[in-house]
DNA sequence: GATTTGTCAATTGTTGACAATTGACAGGAG
DNA sequence: CTCCTGTCAATTGTCAACAATTGACAAATC
């Protein structure tokens, strides 16, 4: 784990957080720190002591103590005042509700855009549906799941809920962080693929239509069914191995 | 502004924040600063100078940093990199966001729990049923809207979503700094508390028949009322007085 | 006159040292 | 043997000084 100083972090998947690239010392620790603990070299429950922290990556304390706290907003480490960090065990369960209330946010986030749609959201949702029928023949599951995310963003975008756009946006890097990373998308079948881009396109013309009723219920169906899938691949991921990188028992 | 060291600020309010008291130093900062924004003593806008806290604190600027990314994680400061820390202003608009995904997440909440219901919870928030019940007649308002606040953090916590749980009392805490504060709340009158406390046992009584459907229309009434009402009032007071406390015009 | 460039004070970012707290362990009392 | 108590190393919290960056202003150039 001898990491080079100031590695930059070239992590520039707009999927992740595109709001701006991290610049900032803490922030390229924070990622640093957060790749090791979804890889699984940090082990869930292990504590992180600043000082060990500080060498490893060639700073002082302070950079590693606003790292931790990046981290623990962003509910990968636990931190206990006077008693140290420890990686967040991050329990199937956890997981769950981390879907669950993404669910619900994007679901109010279509509610409110299809009650008074802005033209340009409306566009940028009509060219992801088309992105996404283009890819429901010939895309690979990554692609397709990649621009999922982008569409469902673009929908709270479209809500116009500032508050709303910023808490999906971290949940959703939040998710990256516990299950996407390296877990198998085989679940996306060209079926699977297919219903996934009508619903979408379904949700699109009830944004159209102003129709917020029919744009929660398409997109409920479409998440809900997204996420029974990860869930369930999650589930047997677990049962083969019984240490799958951060991801424990709980 | 001449701040006594150390004042161990004794908000023991279980409806700020009940999980600890705010014991280590930042968090007190971060308690005191928060007051002055929410008390209009620092302006929307404003920026925040660390060294000048510093002093004004009598303590170094470490604790004031993280004091700052504290109050930046309440959204209550903006933190530019490089550039300071503002008074992050807070309009109308963003405290409508704020109801809006508080609803959601407690509507989900609502739905979890009449899915399968832990009896302890239901027990806890028939209580408070009971409570809001006794308050119709003769309570205060502030209690009654205290009560009520515990009642939708009784089915938060009956959801069984720590994640969900986690968000609903930090949103919450916001609306307090943002709005309930030195917000009259008179628009609770007789009439509207027996409203509320009727559909909260209208609530109570669909979770108890594992009725999800139910569950999520009576609590969505009940807030959605209680949000256009506080949302009236707030508008109201702005255009008696320009200057609102923290509350711009956005 | 407008735009670019250089300089400077103010402020944030970072560091290393010091202070305070914690948890564990050893020793002694019941 | 169990429980309590005092000591100690490890670690976190805090501080003050130093380094780096920013934004503003002035001077120079076109």
């Amino acid at each position: 784990m001898a990491a080079p100083l100031l590695k930059l972090a070239a992590v520039n998947d707009s999927d992740v957080d595109a709001r701006f690239s991290p610049r900032t010392i803490p922030e390229q620790l924070a990622e640093e720190l957060g790749a090791d603990i979804v890889a699984g070299r940090r082990k869930a429950g292990e504590r992180l002591i600043e000082l060990d922290l500080a060498q490893t990556f060639g700073v002082s304390r302070g950079p590693v103590r606003e790292a931790l706290r990046i981290l623990e907003r962003r509910r990968m480490v636990d931190l206990l005042p006077r008693r140290g960090a420890y990686v967040r065990p991050l329990s199937l369960k956890s997981i769950a509700d981390l879907f669950n209330v993404r669910l619900a946010l994007s679901l109010l986030a279509a509610q409110t855009m299809a009650t008074s749609p802005v033209e340009s959201y409306v566009e940028t949702l009509a060219r992801r549906c088309t992105e996404l029928n283009g890819m429901v023949e010939n895309g690979d599951p990554i692609a397709f799941a990649r621009v999922t995310t982008r569409a469902v963003r673009t929908i709270a975008h479209g809500s116009g809920n500032e508050l709303l756009l910023e808490l999906s946006i971290d949940l959703a890097n939040q998710t990256v962080w516990a299950t996407i990373w390296k877990t198998p998308l085989d679940y996306l079948t060209q079926d699977v693929r297919r219903e996934a881009a009508d619903l979408m396109a379904e949700t699109l013309e009830a944004v159209r239509k102003r129709d917020p009723e029919t744009a929660v219920r398409s997109l409920r169906v479409l998440l809900e069914n997204d996420r029974d899938r990860a869930l369930a691949v999650l589930t047997d991921l677990r049962k083969e191995a019984g240490d799958l990188s951060a991801i424990s028992s709980g």
